[in-house]
DNA sequence: TACTCGCCTGTTCACGTTAACAGGCATGTT
DNA sequence: AACATGCCTGTTAACGTGAACAGGCGAGTA
């Protein structure tokens, strides 16, 4: 009856009678009933969202934007996480949210047989893919070939003759970039490339992939492709005596909370998880309102931060890298550096940051910088 | 019609029948169409919670639990996260689980504020308190006063004189309970208390306070209330050129994965938070299934986890901690000393768990040991 | 006065499901 | 043969909302 029209906010109500509605549904307690709602318009108002493990750092930071964002325009979030990362749990976490009638999902598919999975969709509901690879759907993504390019020349300009890498789980995106990165890197510089040791992201696969690469002759950096597993690298080289930053430096990635305290504070590549998840978002709604799957990609820089795990080799003194030396292949690509003032700081940190544009956009698939 | 029979698995449907209607089923590509049900039925088969920070190691692993013991039983999780810890915005995540119809939330509320708001949720919504203190609606918590007095009583049996502490923010439970369970050890052996410094829980935090403990006269070992501060105080000790163990002892709280890693690996207390959120579970279906609203606390007992950041002072051996050093005030309660075989070390690691029951009941509020 | 128009409020129906009840049919019992 | 019984399937109504339409009423106009 009229209360609808009330709830809806429509204009051909009678100042009186909104009144009069209005606090008859105080008094009583009225909530309007979603269920019956949903059922007449075909809309639930809730979005889900599938991720794999979101105790970590970058999927939580992403789970917790996405949900404010969405509450912001009046939609819910329902989670539904993988109990492990193949194909078919993924297809069950998404049909589970398919059954909820959720009017679109985010997928944090970093995993590559999650990203085959997404192949399979039904091209009527709305999705979008959080560091998808090549998804055919709309994807957004934090450039981790350049951070780890950038991580990789800032080790060489400081005068390391190469640079070994410690990579991710060879089927996450996010592992595969980083190592194209860091070989880029050594490739355009005309250096040896190290043999590579993989880890699982863990810190526990970090210390033994750093206790492999103590032996190797040579060894004055290390370019570890997340934050947890320098922390394990870290632990590694403190127990073999081999002082960070004065016999090797380290790099990591992510920029978690801690990095900042670890021992030595971490030259690290900060990635906007919160802006990653309020970019899919804002992906994910245009089609929730209509708009045709694309296959645009939204690639986010990361922010590189210099600190003390990184040194010239040799050297006992105690500069630390300074931030000038740190800089992408300039010239390709729109991204611009610069400068930003460190939010604080225990120890000294500086930046070489990639500020202006927070985004830059592709509608082809891939655009990451050669 | 007969279609709903073979959905809800009735009994009354022959086989011929039901094949029939299931092929029809999958050939149609049907999904029950759940707003139609949830109206009908009046139950929406999804449970909220609300929360604090979910990027906190504690309550994204607390989620995840939540969210796989749910949907094992057929329920969707929608969440609600809290922009900042007052009463008004628990206030408005708690009303919008509400208006999307959720049939129990579970609170994680380890705040004071939030507590207190928990007064006023209405009586005939099934609610479940996590780390809610004396909240009136059924908690779930971590013996978090035993773990502060295993962890005191561990420095205090390698010979320290006394224990300082840095603390969590005075308004959250947690930092509570930690802070009587260290003044209780420290006046059962009747030592000197010194003054507590305050932290909100960051590592930055941690550092900070760290370094006004560093002038004090006589420290040789902090309690930290938790591993991110504590962290943050190794960096401020490293600094200043104080040795850890050897001169100081450390104790964190959590065993965050990285826990392990630190250097020099942190003894801390483990926090089940699976276990807390399947608990938590339990008793708020428990109430969804029909029970009334008690006032039963489940308490589960932290475990002691010994690696090498604590030793007897003035030592400058190599040998940690025992683990044989770590007991509660034994013959009150119900928990079992023992010790479990560690899951792997990358560093020796002994420890003094609590084992037997997982968890002990109790129907009054605060059963914290003396 | 009769009519049109605009503003507001009320009525009807459909959304897809389930509870409750009705009924058909075969089998067994008297 | 008449009837009861059990097994299965179909019918009806209701859940609470919003879209579409109907209609009442006052003001303005011819």
């Amino acid at each position: 009856m009229t209360v609808s029209r009330v709830i809806n906010d429509q204009p051909t109500v009678s100042q009186v009678t909104r009144q009069r509605v209005l606090a008859a549904m105080t008094e009583l307690g009225y909530r309007p009933n979603v269920a019956a709602r949903a059922l007449v318009t075909g809309r639930t108002r809730t979005l889900g969202v599938v991720s794999i493990d979101t105790t970590l750092y970058g999927p939580a930071s992403m789970l917790l934007a996405i949900e404010r964002a969405a509450r912001d325009i009046g939609y819910a979030i329902s989670i539904a996480s993988l109990p492990s990362v193949d194909r078919r749990s993924f297809g069950e976490a998404f049909e589970a949210l398919m059954a909820q009638a959720v009017e679109g999902i985010i997928a944090i598919t970093p995993h590559t047989s999650t990203t085959t999975a997404l192949r399979h969709v039904p091209k009527d509901i709305p999705v979008v893919a959080v560091e998808g690879g090549r998804a055919p759907v709309p994807t957004v993504a934090v450039d981790q070939r350049l951070g780890a390019r950038l991580a990789t020349e800032h080790l060489l300009s400081l005068g390391h003759a190469t640079v070994a890498h410690i990579a991710g789980p060879g089927d996450w995106h996010e592992a595969q970039e980083r190592e194209r990165g860091w070989r880029d890197a050594l490739t355009d510089a005309e250096r040896e490339i190290p043999e590579l040791v993989r880890g699982d992201w863990s810190p526990r696969s970090g210390y033994e992939a750093a206790q492999r690469l103590i032996g190797a002759p040579g060894l004055t950096a290390i370019f570890v492709a997340n934050d947890q597993m320098a922390i394990g690298a870290l632990r590694a080289l403190s127990e073999a005596g081999i002082p960070v930053p004065e016999r090797v430096s380290i790099v990591g990635f992510d920029d978690i909370p801690e990095a900042e305290f670890f021992t030595p504070p971490l030259t690290t590549l900060r990635q906007e998880f919160g802006e990653v998840g309020r970019q899919s978002l804002a992906l994910l709604m245009e089609q929730v309102d209509g708009a045709p799957r694309s296959r645009r990609r939204i690639v986010i820089p990361p922010e590189f931060i210099v600190r003390e795990s990184t040194r010239a080799p040799g050297t006992a003194g105690s500069a630390p890298g300074t931030a000038g030396s740190a800089r992408g292949s300039a010239g390709s690509g729109p991204r611009s550096a610069g400068t930003k003032t460190p939010r604080s700081a225990a120890t000294k940190t500086e930046r070489a940051g990639l500020s202006g544009a927070p985004a830059s956009e592709a509608s082809q698939p891939d655009t990451a910088p050669r």
